[in-house]
DNA sequence: ATAGTAAAGGTCAAATAAAGTCAAAAGAGG
DNA sequence: CCTCTTTTGACTTTATTTGACCTTTACTAT
């Protein structure tokens, strides 16, 4: 599988971000074009489609002086108080959108509950689903 | 019966899945229609004919540039022993040693039905455990 | 303070690179 | 001859790369 470039830059600072304390980053767009040796609006291009906000990013920038691009992964939309009445389903589109779990993985895992709830006495599906969105919220939080 | 095109075609995607670490392979159908020179669009019928869900392979793809297409053999089955028995874990591990199953995911599973079962009395765990591994079985079959 | 300038980042559209679609034409077998 | 499969190619959609031009901010010299 060959990489595109904005694949690279995409990895690049995923990378960094996960590598960072809070999980965001500040960098200079101008700075990482030179490292991959590109236009600066390549950086706003890989930054536009891959850091969306659907994707989990929030994004901040300041031009001029100075100027910097900012990222954020932003933290799950769920409360975890919330876990409880969760739609286990709806937490994985929502992974899924995230990317943090691929389509195949989302498919197993909801399969796997499906079926293991589905042999089991109607009263504990829920305390299931509770402890496996919970679980999951753990896995990837 | 002499050999089509989308024969010759069709074999020779099999032999590099077949030879592939993890069943899956990525070209390019560019690339592809080159090398046996036809058009591109003989590749997606070939594809689109040959390598449906319905026989077992799941297609990804992506346009523009480095753009792709992703072949992947979904499971085949197995042998039908007495499932209740076998431990999960190594279920697991020979789910993974016959790559149906991706390390991650292996240990996605197992993260799961520890704490999903970790809140649940005692007695339950067992009866989870075999529910799950008959799931995971059901789902590879 | 103020005007001017340099140093960022933003926008947008063109150029290029793949893959997808669809239907017509060509071939193979019964 | 009729039907089903294969082959082709024109046209469409999507993704990436590049560059020209625009806007905002910080700093500097009056």
């Amino acid at each position: 599988m060959k990489k595109s470039l904005a694949d690279r830059i995409e990895q690049y600072l995923k990378v960094l971000i996960s590598r960072s304390d809070d999980k965001a980053i500040e960098i200079q767009r101008i700075e990482l074009a030179e490292t991959f040796d590109c236009v600066p609006s390549q950086v706003t291009y890989v930054i536009s489609t891959r850091f969306t906000e659907k994707e989990g990013y929030i994004t901040e920038s300041r031009r001029g002086g100075c100027g910097y691009v900012r990222i954020r992964q932003s933290p799950p939309s769920f409360g975890e108080d919330d876990l409880e009445y969760i739609d286990l389903f709806a937490f994985l589109a929502e992974l899924k959108q995230r990317q943090l779990l691929s389509n195949r993985e989302a498919e197993l895992i909801k399969y796997l509950v499906v079926n293991t709830c589905a042999s089991l006495p109607g009263e504990d599906k829920r305390k299931i689903n509770a402890a496996m969105v919970k679980a999951l919220y753990n896995y990837f939080v």
